[in-house]
DNA sequence: ATTATCTATAGATCTATAGATAATGC
DNA sequence: ATTATCTATAGATCTATAGATAATGC
C-alpha cells in the first residue's frame, strides 16, 4: 500500500490540482474531501497525511489556481507582445471563459466564497491579486506610476466583475453584452485618457 | 400551535428576510435550514409548509436581497438628486460596505455562488442586474442609448468587481485602494469621454 | 375540519480519526 | 522501522418527511 516518497509527493500535487478545479466548479462548501480524493485516484483516508485540514487544502488549491491562470496570462502576452492586454481580455472576457468555470479565473469562481474563508485562503487570493495587478500595470499607460496602478485596479475590477455578472444570469445575450461592454471600457481605460490628473 | 394565516404569511416573510442575510454571510451552502428557521424564530419542521425546497428559498431570498439594495439606491439618489451616482458609489465603494457582507450587495456576496445555482436563482439575479443597469443608465451620459447602456454595464462591473476583490484580501490598505481606484474610474466613465464612438 | 407549527427521525453526507496493511527506506 | 494509503467508523450535520398537536376558520 505504501508508495515511494516521490510518488507520494506526486499524489499530493495531484490532489491540489484536482481540488483547484473542483472548488472552482462547486465552491469550497460544495464538494467533499471524499470526491476530491477519489478524483485524484486515492481514498478519503489518505487525505490527512497530506493536508492539515480542508481549509489547508483550500488555501493551497486557491494558490495553485491563481498561479495557473497567471501562467496563462504570461503565455498570451508572449504570443502577442504588441498588445498583451488585448490578447488577455479577448480570452478573459469571452463566452468560452464564462462557460469554463472549473478551469477559469478563480477570483470569479471563488471570489464571493473567499470573503468567507480564513486568513490563509485570503492570503492566497491576495498574493494572486497583487500579481495580476502588477502584470496589468506594466501593460497600461498612466500619467504617473500611481495613476497606472489605479488604472490597473479599475481594469481588473471591471474584468472580474463583468465575468461574474455574466455567469449569474441565464440570458446568454445579456451575458455577452456585459462582457463586450467591459472589453470596450477596458480598452478605453488602458489607452489612458489621463486628463484631469496632475503628477504630484 | 397553529397560527393565523396573517401570522403565517408574516413568518414566511421573516424567513425570507433572515435567509437573505444569512445566505449573504455564509453562502448558500454555508448555512443550514435549521439555522435559518431558528433565526426566524421557528423550528426546522415548519420549513416545508412554507417553501418547496432549499433551492426555492435561495431563489426567493436572492430576489429579496436584490430588491432591498435596489431600494437603498433609490433612497440615496432621492437624497442627492444632483449627483445620484456619486451618492451611490460613495456608499457602495466604501470600507463600511466591504465589512457588511450580510446586509450588503448580494451580487458581491453571492455572485460566485449564483453561477452554481439552478435557473430560478439565476433568474432572481438576472432581474436584479437588469434593474441596477437600468437605474445606472439613467445616471450616465453617453453619445447615444447603446453607448449609455454599455457604459452602465462597465460601471456596474467595475463596482461589483472592486468590492469583491476588496473582500478577498486580508490587507485593508489594498482593499481601500481597490475601492478608491474603482470610484475614480467610475466617475471618469460616467462623465462620458465618448470620443471615438460615432452614433449609428 | 383544516392546517401552521412542533417534535422526531430517516437516510445521506461531511470532516476527521483510528487502526490495519503492505511497500519503502535505512 | 517507518510510513503512505487503505478500510472502517465516530460524531456531527444536512435536507426532507412523518405524524402529533393545538389553534384557526368555517
Amino acid at each position: 500500500m505504501r508508495v515511494s516518497r516521490d510518488q507520494a509527493e506526486k499524489n499530493r500535487q495531484m490532489v491540489i490540482n484536482v481540488a483547484s478545479e473542483l472548488f472552482r466548479e462547486h465552491g469550497f462548501d460544495g464538494i467533499g474531501l471524499k470526491d476530491v480524493m477519489e478524483a485524484a485516484g486515492l481514498t478519503q483516508g489518505a487525505f490527512y497525511k497530506q493536508f492539515a485540514s480542508k481549509d489547508d487544502l483550500a488555501a493551497q488549491a486557491s494558490k495553485r489556481a491563481l498561479e495557473s491562470i497567471s501562467g496563462r496570462w504570461s503565455a498570451a502576452a508572449e504570443a502577442n507582445p504588441k498588445d498583451p492586454l488585448g490578447a488577455v481580455i479577448a480570452r478573459y472576457l469571452s463566452m468560452g471563459h464564462r462557460e469554463e468555470r472549473g478551469a477559469g479565473c478563480p477570483l470569479v469562481a471563488l471570489g464571493s466564497d473567499a470573503a468567507r474563508q480564513d486568513a490563509d485562503v485570503k492570503a492566497s487570493f491576495e498574493a494572486g491579486i497583487r500579481k495580476y495587478l502588477e502584470t496589468l500595470e506594466g501593460w497600461v499607460r498612466g500619467a504617473n506610476s500611481e495613476d497606472s496602478s489605479d488604472r490597473a485596479m479599475a481594469i481588473f475590477s471591471t474584468m472580474v466583475g463583468a465575468l461574474m455578472l455574466s455567469r449569474a444570469v441565464n440570458d446568454k445575450r445579456l451575458a455577452k453584452r456585459l462582457l463586450q461592454a467591459a472589453a470596450k471600457s477596458v480598452i478605453g481605460l488602458s489607452a489612458g485618457a489621463a486628463k484631469k490628473r496632475q503628477p504630484r
